[in-house]
RNA sequence: GUCCCCAUCGUCUAGCCGGCCUAGGACAUCGCCCUUUCACGGCGGUAACAGGGGUUCGAAUCCCCUUGGGGACGCCA
């Protein structure tokens, strides 16, 4: 039997990283066994389910390239089959209606708590010998077992055991007609064949009351894995709290999508000593098994160390497309300057997020409005005017615009002038980028191109008294 | 509170079917080297088996307890 997994999210927000890790182990298991990927949104619960976080989910994996083969399918387009299937459980006993009130179950829960017991329904309808209340639209509750053990077997987890006493009958279907999460899971896991239910951790204490209603419908329950959680750096469960949570933060903040990727599968999840790993490597040596079993806190400086790795050591072709997009937000035209591979080359071990990279790469594309403060005075000194002057007209006869060329003018005319390189560089770099900061000098002059160089070396010589 | 899960450096982890562990790697951090800036890179350092009982010739590795953390307990998902 083929691999079926999926990913079903709830469209109350965006993208997390918590949901595209279990995603995304769910997208590598499908992937490693030839198998099939389903995207489910769990939308039953109309209030809160929006159509923008729909697409905030879609574009999330779009992103991190997690496509799937089946779906999208919206729960809430098949409320008419899970009725059906409630009303077969009624039919066969499996489930009821119940009329207890929203006040009712309140007190019921005060009670308990205040007797230190677990809350739980108390069945008081399970077996309504009187006629119901009139005008009171009811609920329905699956029937849960009473008696015995619900045993769930866990790829990740191994055999956790529930005992029935500890599930109460959870309500399948609300007094409004519509059906809650645990039953339209079971129903569309069952529906969709799914054979591997990948989810998180937080679902452990939900399975055996799913296990149950699978079986009264006569299915056989998938093999399930829960992974654990990912907490944030105060040890609580990863929230808004901590900074960026969506995936889509990390595109805004100058990540790159391998990076995530590479970062989230090696959270609860190792190849010996092995950090780097390509999607390929992922989808081969990826399992269920090797997942760890204790919660794992979420590092933002690896990730960061992570994509300073991609944009070191990916095609730099490839970075230039994605720092394309950072340039557009920097209001730069990339066909203005230096071409954006060679700005890639120049800049990618100096910069750990495409973000760094765009805003130190502006020079090369548009003139800055002020010098740094700090690096002009230290560096416009007068006796870096003469040099510079030097310079200027070895550049501007020099008859080919190449680094080698460059770095020949730059090297003869702090020799010319008895000075060490820096002395010459430092103004220099000053004078082009406004700061100095930048890539070799002889690189950044050439990518600057000879006009704007002489251009500006013409406004520092002003500046310089 | 009840039930379930978890527990190796600050963090991610290797090890976990016992001896090869005076516990390895990576990130972070500190120091040195390289250097025209910032970086990259190279070299080195600090740093962990939560505690207590067992089992065993021998335990990070197996068992129990304690402690600590997380999760579930909704007409949310």
């Amino acid at each position: 039997m083929s691999v079926r997994t999926r990913f079903a999210p709830s469209p109350t927000g965006y993208l997390h990283i918590g949901g595209a890790r279990t995603a995304l182990l769910s997208w590598l298991y499908a992937r490693k066994h030839g198998g099939t990927f389903i995207l489910r949104i769990e939308d039953t619960d109309l209030e809160r389910s929006t159509m923008e976080s729909v697409n905030a989910i879609l574009e999330g994996m779009t992103w991190l390239g997690l496509e799937y083969d089946e779906g999208p399918f919206s729960q809430s387009e098949r409320f008419d089959r899970y009725r059906d299937v409630a009303h077969q459980l009624l039919a066969e006993g499996k489930a009821y209606r119940c009329y207890c009130s929203k006040e009712r179950l309140e007190t019921l829960r005060n009670e308990q708590m205040a007797r230190k017991e677990k809350p739980r329904y108390d069945g008081y309808c399970r077996d309504l010998k009187d006629a119901p209340p009139p005008g009171v639209r009811p609920v329905i509750r699956f029937r849960n077992p009473q008696e015995g053990e619900v045993l769930v077997e866990d790829s990740i987890r191994g055999r956790v055991t529930f005992s029935n006493s500890e599930l109460d009958d959870l309500i399948i279907v609300r007094s409004d007609g519509t059906p809650t999460y645990n039953f339209t899971v079971v129903v569309d896991d069952m529906d969709m064949r799914v054979t591997h239910v990948i989810r998180g951790d937080d679902h452990l204490s939900n399975t055996p009351r799913q296990i149950n209603i699978l079986k009264a419908l006569g299915a056989t329950p998938p093999v399930y894995a829960h992974v654990p959680m990912i907490l944030g750096e105060d040890g609580a469960r990863l929230s808004k709290r901590h900074g960026a949570v969506s995936v889509m933060q990390y595109r805004e903040d100058g990540y790159l999508p391998e990076a995530v990727l590479n970062y989230l599968v090696r959270l609860g999840w190792s190849h010996g000593d092995q950090e780097i790993f390509s999607t390929d490597e992922m989808v081969e040596l990826f399992d269920t098994q090797d997942v760890n079993n204790s919660a794992s806190t979420f590092n933002p400086g690896k990730l960061l160390w992570l994509n300073q790795h991609y944009l070191k050591n990916s095609d730099p072709a490839h970075v230039a497309r994605h720092l394309s997009w950072h340039m557009g937000r920097l209001g730069i035209d990339p066909s203005t300057g230096p071409e954006l591979v060679e700005v890639v080359k120049a800049q990618r071990e100096r910069a750990k997020t495409l973000v760094e990279m765009a805003q130190n790469s502006v020079y090369f594309y548009r003139d800055f409005e002020a010098y740094d403060e700090k690096a002009a005075a230290k560096h416009f000194k007068p006796e870096a005017r003469d040099v510079l002057v030097d310079l200027r007209s070895r550049l501007e006869q020099l008859p080919e615009w190449g680094v080698e060329a460059i770095h020949q003018a730059v090297v003869d005319a702090a020799e010319a002038h008895g000075l060490k390189m820096g002395k010459l560089a430092q103004p220099l770099r000053v004078a082009l980028c406004g700061t100095d900061v930048s890539p070799p000098i002889d690189v950044t002059v050439k990518l600057i191109g000879r006009e704007r160089t002489l251009a500006r070396i013409d406004k520092a010589l002003g500046c310089i008294k």
